[in-house]
Formats: C-alpha cells, sequence, structure tokens
DNA sequence: TCAAAAGTGTTGAGCGTACACCCATGC
DNA sequence: GCATGGGTGTACGCTCAACACTTTTGA
C-alpha cells in the first residue's frame, strides 16, 4: 500500500535526548543504529511520526519501543529542519529531551536499535546526522532550565538528600556551591518536604532524606513564587 | 503530478506569530483567510513547508508573502500535531514568533490572505484551528523571554528614550515600574548607547534618544553578564 | 505662566556570599 | 579513636524597592 499526494511532503520524525544522573555525571541515553543510514553509528532514540498521533505521543513510543523507557519526564526541545541533515530526503525532527531517574529504568534496546547505552557527556561518540547539534542544544536547554525550574528533582530518586540535590547542581551548572548557602536557600523556599527517613548503607553519618514536594510548589507558584537556583 | 510514499505523512506547516507595539497597546498580526477550511476566519499567517527548504526559510517565505513583513526578529516556538487540529487531515505545525517595529513596517495582505491586520492582544477574535492555543503559547513566552533577554528592543524603533521602554516593559509584563529605579537598572547595564539626538514634536521637555548596543551586550555575555530586568 | 513629562538620590530591608567548626556514625 | 561527611550561624556588601522634587520645554 502506498500514499500519493499532491504536493511533496517532508518526512517527519521525533528524536529524544535522554539525561541521566548517577552519582559523578551526567549522561545521555544513545542507541546504536541497526539500519541505514548510518548503520552502527550511535544515534538519538527517535522515529517517524505516524499519522493519526500527537507529535507527543510519537516521541513516547519511540522511546519506548527503542530503549524501553516509558513515564519519564519528556518536554519539546525544537525542531530542526535542514533538508540536507539526512541523506536519503528532506526530513524534519522535532526534538525532546527526557529526564530520567538513572536508578529507577533499567533500559534495553529493541526493535531498531541494535544496542542503548548511557554516555557520559564528556565522553561522546560521533553521532549519526545532525544529532549532536541536537543533543548541544538539549544540553544547554537542561542547564538553563535547571536554573529556573524545578526539573531536577527529576534526575533524583522520589527520596534524596541535601547532598545529592548540590551535587546534581554541580554537576549540570559546573560549578562549585556553597553547602550552608545552598542548603538554606534551598530549604527557606519551602518546596522541600522532609522525611522521616535517613540514608541506609553509609560509612558515616546518615543524611536526612527529603522529597519534592509538588504541591507546595504549585501553590507557590500561583501566587508569583518564583523557583530559582 | 502527484507523490506517492511508502507511509503516510502528515503534512507539515509553518504559522508565525507576530507582535507589535504600539505606544499603548501590544498587537498582534492576523489574516483573513481566503481558503477553506476556516474560510473567512481570522488566522496566524503560514503555510505549507516545501520540500528542500528548511523551516526557518519557510517562516520568513509564508510571512512575506502573506503579510509584506520581511527582515524581521523571528524565533522558533514550538511544534504542535494534534491529529485532529485541522479538519482536512492530520497537520503538524511549526509556531514561530516574530517581533516587529510597528512603525518600520506596513502590512498588506497577499496570496492567500484576503487581509493582514493588527488585533489588539485583548481584543482578539476567535481563530481558526488551534491558533488561539499558539497565540498564548507566544504571549507567555514573550513575556518570559523579555525579562531575561534583551528582545524588547526588537518592538522599538532603532532609536528610543527610556520612557518608551519603559512602557514597552509595563505593556508586556502589565505591571507598572518605578521610574528612577529603571533608568538606574537598565542604565547601570551598558547595554544601551546615548545618542546626540532628542525626540521632536513633544509638548513638553524633550527625552534623549537611546540606542540598544548589541556589541556591548555580546561583549558582556561572553563574560558572564546576563540581562535581566 | 502653565502643563507635561524629563531627569535625578537617598535610605532601609532583604538577599547572596564568604567562611570554619562541632557532631553523628560506621568501621 | 578515627575517618567521613552531616549539619549549623554570622557578618558584610550589594541589590531592590520605596519615595518627591526640580528642570526643561512648548504652547
Amino acid at each position: 500500500m502506498t500514499f500519493t499526494y499532491d504536493y511533496a511532503r517532508p518526512a517527519l520524525t521525533v528524536d529524544c535526548v535522554v539525561f541521566g544522573l548517577d552519582d559523578h555525571d551526567l549522561k545521555v541515553l544513545l542507541i546504536e543504529r541497526k539500519l541505514k543510514p548510518f548503520r552502527g553509528k550511535w544515534a538519538l532514540p527517535g522515529g517517524f511520526v505516524r499519522v493519526g498521533e500527537s507529535i507527543d505521543h510519537a516521541a513516547r513510543r519511540e522511546l519506548k519501543e527503542e530503549t524501553g523507557l516509558e513515564k519519564v519526564f519528556l518536554e519539546q526541545l525544537c525542531t530542526v529542519g535542514n533538508p540536507l541533515r539526512d541523506p536519503r530526503e528532506h526530513v524534519v525532527t522535532v526534538a525532546y529531551y527526557a529526564l530520567v531517574r538513572l536508578s529507577d529504568h533499567r533500559v534495553h534496546a529493541a526493535t531498531d536499535a541494535a544496542q542503548a547505552l548511557w554516555f557520559s557527556l564528556d565522553d561522546l561518540p560521533k553521532l549519526a546526522f545532525d544529532h549532536d547539534d541536537i543533543l548541544n542544544t538539549a544540553h544547554q536547554r537542561l542547564r538553563s532550565k535547571l536554573r529556573y525550574q524545578p526539573i531536577g528533582f527529576e534526575l533524583l530518586p522520589k527520596k534524596f538528600t541535601l547532598r545529592q540535590l548540590q551535587a546534581l547542581y554541580e554537576i549540570v551548572l559546573n560549578r562549585e556551591l556553597d553547602k550552608r548557602n545552598f542548603r538554606k536557600k534551598i530549604l527557606k523556599m519551602g518546596v522541600l518536604e522532609e522525611t522521616d527517613e535517613i540514608e541506609s548503607d553509609v560509612a558515616h553519618r546518615a543524611a536526612r532524606l527529603f522529597r519534592f514536594d509538588r504541591q507546595a510548589y504549585r501553590r507557590m507558584t500561583r501566587r508569583g513564587f518564583h523557583f530559582e537556583i
């Protein structure tokens, strides 16, 4: 079966830049392409948008199909459509970025992906298509958005220590923060809920665990509160 | 001539939310549709992306074709692709927003537009498709981006008074600002260049004209300066 | 001379930043 | 008891917000 139109149409795809955080590094999830073009090369997970599905849906579907990830934070990044970005034909892609708690998810390659692996951001292979550019855009967006939106919590376990939160900001923003000032600032905001639990399995005094209080954040936002690190 | 593909493809369009500022109001440029669907309804200027042209190019081309505007500030906003947003078929659109100096440009309808007119933002007609949503998104983006990027200057004449600049911020952000504090803050930034000209044709003391110094802004940005109102 | 807007400084409060030590825990 | 990181307070400088009067100009 084929489909015929009066005017030529660019193909439409979605691509996802998936960020994850381990204790020391910001990582990104790449797949090894099983098909041409760029077969055997590393690329962002993604694929064609189907007629009748929204592009957000396409992004989630492709992410799940190729890497097994679902129910993650996913937000639109930008759309790129340089006619030469795909050697086959004019392909316009809507890029997304996702944030996941590395510990919560196990990835596994599927469908068009031979492998799905986490790469540290400072040790990346050359990527297929213009995926380097998209990844850079996503990285910049993450860095700037992290400062004025509470999206960092998406990269941490549900319950986390203040030290973990601080480390997250230090890693992504790439600068050191003062421990006392950081704690003062974030606690004063009133968007963290103290749990009655503490860390376990550490060889020193165990730290208190906190949880991001999305309710409180929403309430405060409506009253003009502005999150900022 | 027709075009045939192995898989169905959504159609791809671009739409532009064009903002302009007169002395008292933020306005948006709409066109009256000459063709179905929504014939006779007001809509955002836009149209189909051609194979072989970048989407930025498509946005500029459509803007020029339908409204006569060219060489304006234009930036990608978002991409929407709900399959039901167009009654004909699945159409994905890449939305842009543009900022223009009202005084510098004369608009005129052309091609698929019966008319092109400026509407005040608080007196809008019901728009075709989901263009209301896109316009709202653009308005929010403008409001938030205005605060931390020097894009407001795109809405003013090349040379402007501090009062005009302040009025721009007051109109778009929808709150009053203190004159002395505003002047102090913006002048201290060092991104305005004082010209040796003053206003003319005013029935009171004429104000000094300033110019946005993009060079200085770029230099300072590289050194970590962060524009913010 | 009047009307209208331009232009200009000071003060107090709150916030960001810099900085060092004691405490709890596991080994 | 020692190593490791958890947890805490203060002082200073800067920025932000509030606030009113004089000056210039054209009509």
